[in-house]
DNA sequence: GTTAGAAAGTGGTAAAAAGTGGTTAAGAGT
DNA sequence: ACTCTTAACCACTTTTTACCACTTTCTAAC
């Protein structure tokens, strides 16, 4: 399960180290695309081709599914470590997101995301306001059992 | 069942002793993350994976359940002991909480709250005022079974 | 009530791991 | 064959984690 989130510096190669403790749960192999949110999204291996079957099976003849699956597969890479536990991010999805020499890595549990540290900083302001996170919890229903 | 309340310090290293009759009820692991009062919530690991489970059946492609899924799982850690029975309080959390060099332990029940001795100082006040407490739970319904 | 023992809490230190920057080697393309 | 790009490797710095030792508080027995 991926959690927490840490700023990592991106160096003029396009490298990244990812979080010590994300790269267990990405041994089997795993992938990086586009996120709907001006964001990346890394998935592990077997949650990416869970998420290809899926869009496969939607119809051709719908634009919208059409669509997904551009902004999916044309902007998805797999991923590979160096020695150092770093990634190389390519430069489309660089510009895609925003990223200069710093990035924000946010665990988001069965996957994690890839922000600009200015957008993650706006999106993170608002998880501070009470109001917004009680209508957000409120959607879930926690209980004990 | 997480009882009582109890004033520890956080050192520099924002390292904080667990209660040592809290401990054997997170033997089998526990999570913390961002509370809804400006505090911090610690969980046992079932009651956590139970809500993660429901986080992660949403739909990506639902905005709502992308803003919930990072709101829960980015601010959240694994806790982990070290052999005097203390936690590591990331940063991030430690601020949210407004948190410096003191931490009040709070039972609740299923699970625990960690909060700053400032703002425990001023929710606690309010149990002590007979007015209060009658207004308030009027409403909840609390029965022998 | 006093004292001894044990447990809990706190502070510090050293070893290990994580993260970053740079350099060299390999390979593709011209 | 030469140049440019890419990827693997190496070395350093910083942070983190595990361990150790001390002080205080609590418990229990005398």
């Amino acid at each position: 399960m991926f959690l927490s989130h840490h700023q990592h510096s991106i160096d003029e190669k396009g490298r990244m180290t990812i979080p010590a403790n994300y790269r267990d749960e990405l041994q089997d192999g795993a992938y990086i695309t586009q996120g709907f949110d001006q964001n990346l999204i890394v998935l592990p291996k077997a949650y990416f081709e869970n998420m290809a079957t899926r869009i496969n099976k939607m119809s051709m003849t719908n634009p919208d599914a059409r669509q997904l699956s551009r902004l999916i597969f044309s902007h998805a890479e797999e991923i590979v470590f160096d020695r150092a536990g770093r990634i190389l991010i390519p430069l489309f999805l660089r510009q895609a997101a925003s990223l200069d020499n710093a990035a924000e890595v946010v665990g988001a549990g069965n996957h994690f995301e890839i922000w600009s540290p200015e957008l993650w900083t706006k999106q993170d302001a608002q998880f501070q306001d009470p109001d917004f996170n009680n209508q957000r919890y409120a959607a879930l229903d926690i209980t004990a059992e």
